[in-house]
DNA sequence: TAAATATATGAACCATTTTTCATATGAAAA
DNA sequence: TTTTCATATGAAAAATGGTTCATATATTTA
């Protein structure tokens, strides 16, 4: 029996999806919407970000279930896909608390 | 407030978590480590993979918390970080439930 | 201590991803 | 119905990351 089936079966899936959120960009535009929707310009005010850049990013992120659109008007509303995200972060804040500095080290 | 203190204090240190796994290597190798500790040469036949590939990921998914390493004679032998990674892969088993063929879709 | 086995590592090459730039589309306002 | 504002997109340039190859280290066995 595979105790893993899902991982072992689509490891393509999972691998788009760690890449997703392995970019400092889409990273930020999650952390940004985590409190509340936001359309494209507000994003790119709160990011400090150019447009296209945002955009791209958004369309990755919507592309992979991690966001979720909503048009108003001419405005595009983004909302981050809370059953997801806001558990994983969840997750990953624990971990960082262990082994945050070992990882950081790396980097300099 | 911050909501999200963690990921806005330490956007970098998320960024490598998630990259680590957001290769098919290291997946692969997690998927083999899931349900038992093996050495190096183990994981290589398991996997079908080299030794210097097994050798460089083991490497970055130890730095990252990922993977634990314990000598034993000439042998190393590496185990998955159950805290993290179990509850982690479960999170994402869900998602791909929901978001898997969307995802796929993109790959053709 | 020489040979064999197990694993690690540095550097180079190759591949993929990100960002930027220019431009297109689409909706609202004048 | 032209202009303006909001957002999306394609392609090219720039940055990043992965795998391979050759070699080093470390432990055990002969």
């Amino acid at each position: 029996m595979d105790s893993c089936k899902t991982l072992s079966a689509l490891p393509q899936a999972y691998k788009l999806f760690f890449n997703t959120l392995a970019n400092d960009s889409r990273l930020k535009i999650i952390n940004i919407l985590r409190n509340k929707s936001k359309n494209v310009s507000e994003i790119c005010k709160a990011a400090g970000f150019e447009q296209s850049l945002v955009s791209h990013n958004l369309k990755i992120l919507e592309y992979h279930g991690m966001v979720f659109m909503e048009k108003k008007g001419k405005f595009r509303y983004y909302t981050v896909n809370k059953n997801t995200i806001q558990p994983l972060l969840e997750l990953i804040d624990a971990h960082m608390k262990k082994y945050c500095c070992k990882i950081l080290e790396g980097t300099r």
